[in-house]
DNA sequence: CAGTAGACGTGACAAATGTCATGCGCAATC
DNA sequence: GATTGCGCATGACATTTGTCACGTCTACTG
């Protein structure tokens, strides 16, 4: 089980979606009409489910599968979709960060990012790195292929209860560093602890601690990693 | 969005799979053969995307969907499915309390938990309420229908490494007390948050998190709370 | 019935945490 | 070229945590 099964399907794949067994379809070769589709999610489960939901529309194709983020930039230069379904959190890289990669790399591939948290900051990331749709696994299933149309056809997609949330929430307002120790302070160490992880001394592990805990309104450390968490401040 | 769309399905659902209006399929009322299915997961899309996966299987039928533990009771003794498809983390009631309710209101109901996280003590508790099978959303989606296969008849399906995590984990060592004291200290309050909410004077609960702590082999509350979460003891 | 274990409590004490003032160096900005 | 913001650091201080010893009450069990 977990990432070693999907990830054979990398490499040496010449035709169809990357190594896929299931008889999901009957697709021969890479089709060239339609909306070609790149899904990424390192849920085996929730990828091949959506794949088999987005299979059965007619006009959707799906040419490649991850389940890392590290992988999606070379199975898009290989099999060139049109939209990429990206989730957010995933191994080697996230979601966000291929955004950026696959706008830069593969400019013709729009992105829908798809993710399990609603996280304003995510939303205002996602769009910053040049996502095109940002949809929570929350929005009922029958919408998902219109929405990758919409995608597809260069409108922006975004859920509007997220929009005025992500409004609402401002601006991620900690520094570089201060989510360093937010995230280092994620796992429960102390500050000693911290301060070995990231080489600093503990009066500057607590000085960042202290002005991350003012900066998000929180009352203790365990309580602004809380609310960092929720707010998607704490990614990369 | 969110819960209101798909909470709508629960009353005045006299036939099919409760309410949905997908064009996921052209069942005509409830079938006789095959395997009767109940899908049950908070996260729309998610569950869509199953039900179009287990929807592609001749001898799978969905008679029933929910988006809440609370709601499948009463979906199951209407629609009397043969298998139930379960998450863990739901709104309303976790899947394993959901599990217990199943096995004795609707015994010729074989429950599967399907989860995101493979945490140990989910697996232990699971079975101790009767689940027949265990999956993570880890496992590739075209086991899962075999997987439903296998449980219908009888069979116990458990993933073998979770299995064997959960054999050396050990049992939950916290007593109920001290499972909800560190429930509490999960949003991050301070002792005096934690004894305002449970009604308790701030020693006792120093005294609690102090054997938590111990129990955990943790070196701080957060610490322990982390440890508690991964290992599944915070349920309930 | 005695023994045991858990829920709940108090008080005392050491250690960790959070705050504040203050400082230096560097880069961007005006 | 002065100002500002950030990274990094120190030291002092009050507060909060975590630990320990000790106690009561209740429920279960041999």
């Amino acid at each position: 089980m977990s990432a070693s099964d999907a990830a054979s399907m990398t490499a040496g794949e010449p035709t169809g979606r990357g190594g896929a067994t299931e008889p999901l379809s009957a697709d021969s070769g890479e089709p060239t009409l339609g909306i070609r589709l790149l899904v990424a999610d390192d849920q085996a489960l929730v990828r091949g489910a959506l794949i088999a939901l987005l299979d059965l529309e007619p006009d959707l194709h799906i040419v490649a599968e991850a389940d890392r983020g590290d992988e999606v930039l070379a199975l898009a230069l290989e099999h060139r979709p049109d939209v990429a379904l990206l989730d957010v959190e995933m191994p080697g890289l996230d979601g966000i960060a291929v955004t950026a990669q696959l706008r830069a790399a593969v400019p013709s591939c729009r992105v829908l990012v798809v993710t399990t948290f609603g996280r304003p900051g995510y939303l205002k990331r996602a769009m910053a790195a040049g996502a095109s749709g940002f949809v929570v696994k929350d929005t009922p299933a029958r919408q998902l292929a219109e929405t990758v149309r919409r995608v597809h056809a260069g409108l922006r997609v975004v859920d509007p209860a997220l929009a005025a949330e992500s409004l609402a929430s401002g601006d991620n307002p900690l520094s570089a560093r201060e989510s360093d120790i937010l995230r280092a302070a994620q796992r429960g160490g102390s500050v000693a602890d911290i301060a070995a992880d990231l080489f600093l001394s503990e009066g500057t592990v607590r000085n960042y601690l202290s002005s991350a805990i003012g900066k998000t309104a929180a009352r203790s450390r365990a309580e602004a990693v809380r609310i960092a968490e929720e707010n998607g401040w704490l990614l990369n």
